[in-house]
DNA sequence: CTGAAAGCGCTTACAG
DNA sequence: CTGAAAGCGCTTACAG
């Protein structure tokens, strides 16, 4: 690219490349006359000071990584995710590599790991989703500094940001309580594998027990779709004793669970009120608008970011949980029962 | 991070520093006994070359930037060009760095521009949406390779990707005037002052002259967005001779177009066929499920990549265009028309 | 084939 | 305060 050097800039200033170096870094202490004279050759000449030169010389990356876990990355809730980084990292001056773990490519049996991630090249690690036990790995291996969001690993000391899983389910379903609804059920996405997803349900049966309701309106579905949620609700509303209202674990799965209800001549929420998480953009734009539980997922990748900066600056701190708070948005999809 | 260097492998293995480069970097043509050595010494002393030494040593970066411009772009259309970016550069073998423009910083006032990409530390440039000139002139002042993605700048010659928005409209309206509508309306998102959109404008004039017919059904709006499709859609309504199809040319405006419609009692299809141009995912969410012309997002990122690896190795090539067809997918909001 | 050495473009003690 | 010099960790002509 641009082949002006530090050096150019240091003839045509008629300083030593030390000097050039010093103002260019704002550690330049002597004569104003110089430290303007070298500021304009070097834009006249329109240098460019090789970062990785400074890299080298300096021994910091002042990059992070961000490596997301998730079929498809592009969905809102790992995109808000990534915005939130981006906006952090470079709020402290951190570049950001972006790279995504193909789930196929484990099912395939390749080993692949994105690279240029754990050569070196980055001062940190975000690692958003589902945490892969290779990666895993080769991470502590490298014994890079490392922050994930929306998971952890079972029986590490690993750094994590969450939303408040357990916290916004609890509250959501107290409230439904509140509202005279006794027959509560919960789609349980991804069959409850995921930490995120065991958390909310966990929040929906403490939020029974603690009122005391015991109701069996638990249906395990393999995926997070709309058609999953369909089908649960097919099967709910068999049910001898049909619920008033469904808790969906993730909003797509609630959408379904309308789309199932207004098909079988239910009115939502009138005759069957739905609940979901995560305040999608559909959230808002389905039929009623879907009453959610909100996760702030810039704000996650906010934080995930200040901690990696903590865990850089201080290694030897010992890894903790942050649970950003949910929120509880009102729309349209839930109401009191009717009996 | 890592302190084992190549010069404590060259020891370990008791061979000189050249050797082993050679070695780790496939050039040794050797004892195959000194390779394997080599390499098991590497292995166990968990050797992870600097990336910013070799990259200092060889003078390629080996790694691409990726530089978004648009308000959220997490959703599905931008983190769709993502994702097939970042496919495509890991296949060649480059790291990706992120970053995105904010809108808001330009209304600001602020000059910011992302770290990082513009100093070297990058062997070219993927820019996403609509250019700010200040950028494209910092651009072009590093003689930076560069090629953007969906949208181009006005009187420069430079690579660009595009879906074939004139192409892809044409086809859908021919196809709504083969089922029989005339009367045929068009939203036109941003007010048409961006090239995807006017381009699809075009296309759907150009298919209602080539069938002869001549309806004033433009309505232009701000934005992208469901309720500016809905405003559209109540003016559109009250015409003395209102359309029996609309197409919206981006999927947003065409879901708000049948929200609009079925408040005011017309059913979808049956009294009035709406077309939007994306396949987003709420696309196939909404109800009636939209007919649309889908873009084919990961496809124009891989591409793009594909572009500007030509660019960087023959920096003299010509810049041009290149337009990844799009498809129209059937679902049931069209229909013929009734009258 | 292999090693000693120069060089990539910076930063930063170290003298002066 | 400032410059000459060493050093960051690699790659790659250049000899041998």
């Amino acid at each position: 690219m641009s082949r002006v050097t530090i050096r150019d800039v240091a003839e045509a200033s008629a300083v030593s490349i030390a000097t050039v170096s010093r103002v260019l870094n704002g550690l330049h202490r002597g004569d104003p006359a110089v430290r303007r004279r070298v500021l304009q050759v070097a834009r006249q000449l329109n240098y460019r000071p090789n970062t990785f030169a400074r890299r080298l010389a300096k021994g910091s990356t002042e990059s992070l990584g961000i490596v997301m876990n998730a079929i498809r990355p592009t969905t809102d809730y790992y995109g808000d995710i990534l915005q939130g980084v981006e906006e952090e990292a470079r709020r402290n001056g951190y570049n950001l590599y972006f790279s995504v773990v193909y789930p196929y490519l484990r099912a395939l049996g390749t080993e692949e790991v994105p690279k240029g991630i754990l050569d070196n090249s980055v001062d940190g690690l975000i690692y958003a989703g589902e945490m892969r036990p290779d990666l895993y790995e080769r991470i502590k291996e490298a014994s890079l500094p490392l922050v994930i969001v929306n998971s952890y690993v079972e029986g590490e000391d690993v750094e994590c940001v969450m939303s408040d899983n357990f916290g916004g389910a609890y509250e959501a379903v107290r409230w439904l309580i509140g509202l005279g609804h006794r027959r509560i059920a919960c789609i349980v996405c991804g069959r409850g594998e995921v930490p995120s997803v065991r958390e909310r349900v966990e929040g929906y049966r403490q939020a029974l027990s603690d009122a005391g309701i015991s109701y069996e309106g638990e249906v395990l579905v393999d995926g997070y779709s709309p058609e999953d949620g369909y089908k649960a609700t097919e099967e709910l509303l068999k049910l001898q004793d049909p619920p008033t209202a469904i808790f969906g674990t993730v909003d797509e799965v609630a959408i379904g669970a309308i789309k199932c209800a207004k098909g079988a001549g239910l009115r939502v929420p009138e005759d069957l009120s739905v609940l979901g998480v995560n305040d999608l953009d559909i959230a808002r734009l389905c039929e009623p608008p879907l009453t959610t539980v909100r996760i702030f997922r810039r704000e996650m990748g906010r934080v995930a970011v200040r901690r990696l900066l903590e865990l850089i600056r201080e290694p030897s701190r010992k890894p903790a949980r942050t649970d950003v708070p949910c929120e509880l948005v009102h729309r349209e999809s839930c109401a009191g029962p009717r009996d």
